[in-house]
DNA sequence: CTGTGTGCAAAGGGTTTGCAAGTAC
DNA sequence: GTACTTGCAAACCCTTTGCACACAG
């Protein structure tokens, strides 16, 4: 049993086809990716339908989270947490090279504490920072 | 001429019907609309063309910017410099209420400093932050 | 008068749903 | 065997484009 079925197996996916070939994927890119990334690179072989509902199954699942990067298309990051607990999405930063499109996470940065006006309640923070990033300068 | 009609010709836009309309509601609603807002708001009074060509001609000019609410789909706010330099999309904090779903700038909360990884470059920084607004607490 | 805005129809791109056949466990 | 996954077709948003007519300056 590879990497991949082990973590399929640790967030109660059935391991198939379809869902080890897209987790080793991600596994490999490192990277945010669109559904149309995945498409793209797997070229026909899978149905488009079947990447959806396989990238909803992971999130469901605390295997990937959704990256907001302002362009409207959704991308997906594998989470750095390799528990079962859901519920930590956290507080995420991300990153956006505006020349390469690529979103990347960055676990090293810190969030910095935030205060909000009376009355509000904080749940979740997410940061994007938008640049050039390492590969690009 | 009121204060719609003003905003217009400092962002050098022509003043017409349509754009009176959606401007003063942003001025009275002051919570970031999306598109859909909009026009159940004037409900058949505008053409749903004329209203994503509007909003983004408000964009373009500097009236408005988009916010981006981690949903998929666009809402815009207005901006809070009255001036026409562009190029001050700046470095906005928001807030999106997880009980009424409404998203609304916080202008007051300061962004803090962020320190990226060498060879990184910073452009912009966007915060989203989600929980519970005051009305809904 | 000239260039821009508006309205309608149509197309485009991303995502979801329904259902029958196939597969994990 | 049962429940879940896959594949195909079709539907469903949200948004943009093309074009003729109307209007602001």
């Amino acid at each position: 049993m590879d990497i991949a079925e082990e973590k399929l197996q640790e967030h109660q996916l059935r391991i198939t086809p379809v869902r080890s070939k897209i987790l080793i994927y991600f596994l490999e890119r490192k990277v945010a990716l669109s559904h149309a990334d995945i498409e793209q690179y797997f070229n026909n072989e899978l149905d488009r339908v079947t990447i959806y509902r396989t990238l909803n199954s992971f999130v469901d699942n605390g295997l990937i989270h959704k990256v907001s990067d302002n362009s409207g298309i959704a991308k997906f990051a594998l989470c750095s947490h390799n528990h079962i607990e859901h519920n930590h999405e956290d507080n995420h930063v991300h990153f956006k090279c505006l020349n390469c499109e690529q979103v990347e996470c960055l676990h090293d940065i810190v969030l910095p504490k935030i205060t909000l006006p009376p009355k509000y309640k904080l749940n979740q923070v997410s940061l994007l920072i938008e640049g050039i990033c390492s590969k690009c300068t």
